[in-house]
DNA sequence: CCTACCGATCGGTAGG
DNA sequence: CCTACCGATCGGTAGG
């Protein structure tokens, strides 16, 4: 019965990772659940026995990795950092997931509009006050006079969005390690925020 | 005959603006020819009389605005500026265009994967060619001592994608005007580049 | 986990 | 530009 359970655990894991990473190739309208079940190796109906819908695997995806950010982001207040400390730690944190679980964070970022009225309306606000919260990081680091002045909501836009750029070196043929990437760009983006 | 043909030609025209707008809001592959044909007010059948197929229109939509940035390319090599002269030009090119031809940059950045296999082909290569040649800017101004040493690459894909944020204040309540945006954005990313 | 199948909708065509 | 319709495919269910 436990070792049923896990089994059967398992087997919805596997479906959900072959899903983030077809949803990442293709993009969740246009994969179908054959495609699905034929890359998980059973027949399309068999699916709904680990599954309750397609959505529901959308949906699945997005919330356990926006979760890990949000569990990230709350570690971070508490650890008695700097405004620009605490934003550094989010562009490693946010580079980090888009390398290591790429797949999954890609989905976040790229899929979420896709989600059902209700998922999508609390995805939404959950990532509002994750802006808001990063943005209170670097009107801190300017009131400390360690940031130099600027809005920190064009900060914190720019600052999310530039890790999307890493997609592109996940699709190439990786001249550069991973190390180096992260190093220049937090180089760059620390680097543009710091006051002189 | 000639105003037959202009008049079909702005046909053309709203359809592929219509369309441009639809991909953009719910994706290429999750906007169907039915829900098109509705927002231009004719039946789905008919729209065939203006395009040949549901994918010319995203390579239509995606072709234009990609020559716009080469053009503008092609225009900035020739202006006898210095390389982070170049890259302040790009960016706030790329801004603007965010901001004035939302739609169709949206779509281009966006929905690119759903090309055909050829057009598709074509895109790949265009756009590693624009990266390279941002990228030699990045480098000019290395050699020239006015950027600090940090891989081109990463900082072009980091300025490329930064853009992209944009995409959140458009869809927002906009508390701010597109001149604070752009002046923000570029401090940023300019003063990230410079050599103290 | 499979076979068999559902109603709906898809992109696109024929013919006028 | 429309009506009528095509074959294909979609997400999902019934029943075993």
């Amino acid at each position: 019965m436990a070792k049923a359970q896990r089994k059967k655990a398992s087997k919805k894991e596997l479906i959900v990772q072959k899903a983030a990473c077809m949803f990442r190739e293709k993009g969740f309208p246009a994969t179908s659940m054959r495609d699905l079940a034929e890359s998980v190796g059973i027949e399309a109906a068999s699916l709904y026995n680990h599954i309750q819908s397609k959505s529901e695997i959308l949906q699945y995806i997005i919330s356990r990795i926006s979760d890990d950010c949000n569990k990230h982001l709350d570690e971070l207040e508490n650890a008695g950092l700097s405004g620009l400390q605490k934003i550094d730690s989010v562009i490693r944190f946010h580079i980090q997931m888009m390398l290591q679980k790429f797949e999954d964070y890609h989905v976040m970022i790229n899929e979420w509009i896709h989600l059902e009225p209700q998922p999508l309306a609390d995805f939404i606000s959950q990532r509002r006050s994750y802006v808001q919260r990063l943005e209170s990081f670097v009107s801190e680091g300017i009131a400390a006079k360690e940031i130099k002045p600027i809005l920190p909501y064009v900060a914190v836009l720019t600052i999310l969005s530039a890790v999307r750029g890493l997609e592109f070196w996940h699709r190439s043929q990786k001249n550069y390690t991973p190390e180096e990437l992260e190093e220049n760009m937090v180089t760059y983006l620390i680097g543009g925020l710091k006051s002189n």
